[in-house]
RNA sequence: GCCAGUAUAGCUCAGCGGUAGAGUAGGGGACUCAUAAGCCCUUGGUCGCAGGUUCGAAUCCUGCUACUGGCACCA
């Protein structure tokens, strides 16, 4: 089977991380380690966009070279993945020589095919923020603001791609693909908009105004701008137009990306119509078209995270107030596939104290105890009652629907069924009455096959929140003593011979709401 | 303006043609192995509004309202 392909957006070298970011990275981290637990190779590439204008800037502002300054900012990401556990294979910074190599060679074969060509354009150009305006940005009165500067009629030269001769075939591609992007909804929207995009699309900058960039090979008085230098990044780290050498891995057992994860702001028209014309332009198939997943937005108590507002929540504050167990947990939680969602730590607090510390912790906690007190951490083997069995063929299609669940990247279901399988535990727990049954030698037996029975589910559960949680489920795996269950595996129904069991230690402990909450610096 | 999405219990959401559901929060109870957790029972809703189709609609259709988003020749 072809390795599991997913990436990330590579997330833009002009101001440090927020949720938003983190959520991104953590999702593609989820299905990433849910695919290796599988036993699937996995290629997980994120990165960070290192060139551009804004980068340029802050870095003049600062007095230092746009390279330091775009290091600085990436440093800053690379420490929150560390955090944040995010198991990336490979790194995508786009002023890699291997990734410049990549892109001007891309460039430099379009152009001898004649996709790219050279045009003047002329326009209202605004000294001040160096951009040109359109039409959007007259005010009421026809007139540009005075918040443009001084704005100049102005002609430039610059290169462009030749997007418009990929009309017919993306309509075409969209319409064969119906599952191109999801959710479906997303789907939708771009083809209803990809309809309106017409014209060609500008890739350089002359050097006058941008020097941050990749240069056109055939051009040197241009760099390239944003997506022949940011979308390439998807091919470029996975080996495309790079000269192969023993450690690379090959790109024809890669391609095409299962899950370019990104965010719904750079769906239309980055993702949905410039990158498939672009891979169409390079000549790759329909057959070869990646997958995209589309995410929601967190919003911050029902407000737009701005920094504008203020509001913007810092991930690395989370963790170090919750954990990264919680953070992670709740982001994958709260969250539906596809829609936005709403960030609040009560609720953070609410799923973590609830779901896991309450349920799978309690679970965990309360079985190793009385395993340890009435058995002395070893539950004899004993065949199991039909209860007992039926408990643990009901935990199997759990975990069954787990697998449909995750396969489908519904991470917020998967998890569902995690936290059904530990109530259902926790129901046994009551029903079958292990104190009860330990007062009676009469029960011996089947005080040690409930025992047995609790222990394989716990571990099941810690097999199903391994990959949204890997360190705490981990660490439940190292108390019960069991190495996690293997997906497809047979449905196991026995402890191994001599089980011991480790002691139990809370793994969740009870988080309590701050008086002050992290992203409340507004008030 | 065009195109979508959402509107269901205080909160987060599921249901998507056949007598209103889950979790959480609130109330009550029995228990004691456990992170005063867990278990059982329970109070909460004229399913945004108005029409229509149907024997029957939260579920399909039309219109309206509110909120969110995408696009509108942003090089």
């Amino acid at each position: 089977m072809k390795p599991f392909f997913i990436t990330t957006a590579i997330d833009y070298t002009n101001a440090p991380p927020h949720i938003g970011h983190a959520y991104e990275k953590i999702l593609a981290d989820v299905l990433a380690r849910y695919q290796r637990q599988r036993g699937r190779e996995v290629f997980f590439l994120t990165g960070v966009d290192q060139h551009g204008q804004k980068v340029q800037q802050s870095a003049e502002r600062e007095g230092i070279p746009p390279q330091e300054f775009a290091d600085r900012v990436s440093e800053k990401f690379l420490t929150l993945w560390k955090t944040l556990g995010i198991s990336y294979d490979a790194w995508a910074a786009t002023t890699a020589p291997l990734h410049k190599a990549a892109v001007q060679r891309i460039l430099q074969d379009l152009k001898e095919r004649d996709w790219l060509y050279k045009a003047t354009y002329s326009g209202h150009y605004s000294v001040r923020q160096e951009q040109f305006l359109t039409d959007k940005e007259r005010g009421p009165d026809g007139e540009f603001g005075p918040e443009w500067g001084e704005v100049v009629l102005l002609n430039e030269e610059n290169w462009y791609f030749r997007l418009s001769k990929c009309s017919e075939w993306l309509h075409g591609f969209l319409e064969s693909r119906k599952d191109f992007v999801t959710p479906d909804f997303r789907q939708t929207e771009l083809k209803n908009a990809a309809t309106k995009i017409t014209g060609d699309l500008c890739i350089s900058r002359p050097k006058s105004r941008l020097e941050w960039g990749i240069e056109l090979p055939f051009d040197s008085s241009f760099v390239t701008y944003v997506w022949f230098d940011a979308l390439i990044n998807y091919i470029s780290f996975a080996g495309y137009g790079v000269e192969m050498d023993e450690g690379q891995v090959a790109f024809k057992t890669l391609w095409p990306a299962d899950h370019h994860v990104i965010g719904k702001d750079i769906l239309i028209p980055a993702h949905g119509v410039y990158w498939p014309c672009m891979l169409h332009a390079m000549g790759f198939s329909d057959e070869q078209m990646p997958h995209l997943l589309v995410h929601g937005f967190w919003s911050l108590r029902g407000e737009k995270v701005s920094k504008s507002t203020g509001n913007v929540v810092d991930p690395a504050a989370l963790v170090e107030t919750y954990g990264v167990t919680a953070l992670r947990y709740y982001l994958m939680r709260d969250a539906v596939m596809g829609r936005d969602a709403d960030f609040s730590e009560e609720r953070l607090i609410l799923r973590h104290n609830t779901e896991l510390g309450n349920g799978l912790g309690n679970l965990v906690n309360r079985t190793l105890s009385m395993t340890h007190r009435y058995r002395d951490g070893s539950p004899k083997q004993v065949s199991l009652p039909a209860d007992l069995a039926a408990h643990l063929a009901a935990d199997a299609e759990s975990v069954k629907t787990f697998v449909v669940q995750m396969d489908a990247t519904q991470i917020h279901a998967g998890i569902e069924t995690m936290v059904d399988l530990v109530n259902r535990a926790n129901a046994l727990v009551d029903s079958a009455a292990p104190w009860k049954l330990a007062k009676d030698p009469e029960h011996a037996d089947r005080l040690d096959a409930v025992l047995s029975t609790l222990i394989l589910s716990a571990r099941t559960a810690a097999t199903l929140l391994l990959p949204v949680a890997p360190e705490a489920a981990t660490e439940i795996l190292r108390q019960i003593a069991l190495p996690a269950l293997e997906f497809g595996g047979l449905a196991i129904s026995a402890l191994p011979e001599g089980y011991r069991c480790g002691e139990p230690k809370p793994v969740f402990p009870r988080l309590e709401m701050l008086v002050e909450g992290i992203g409340d610096s507004a008030t």
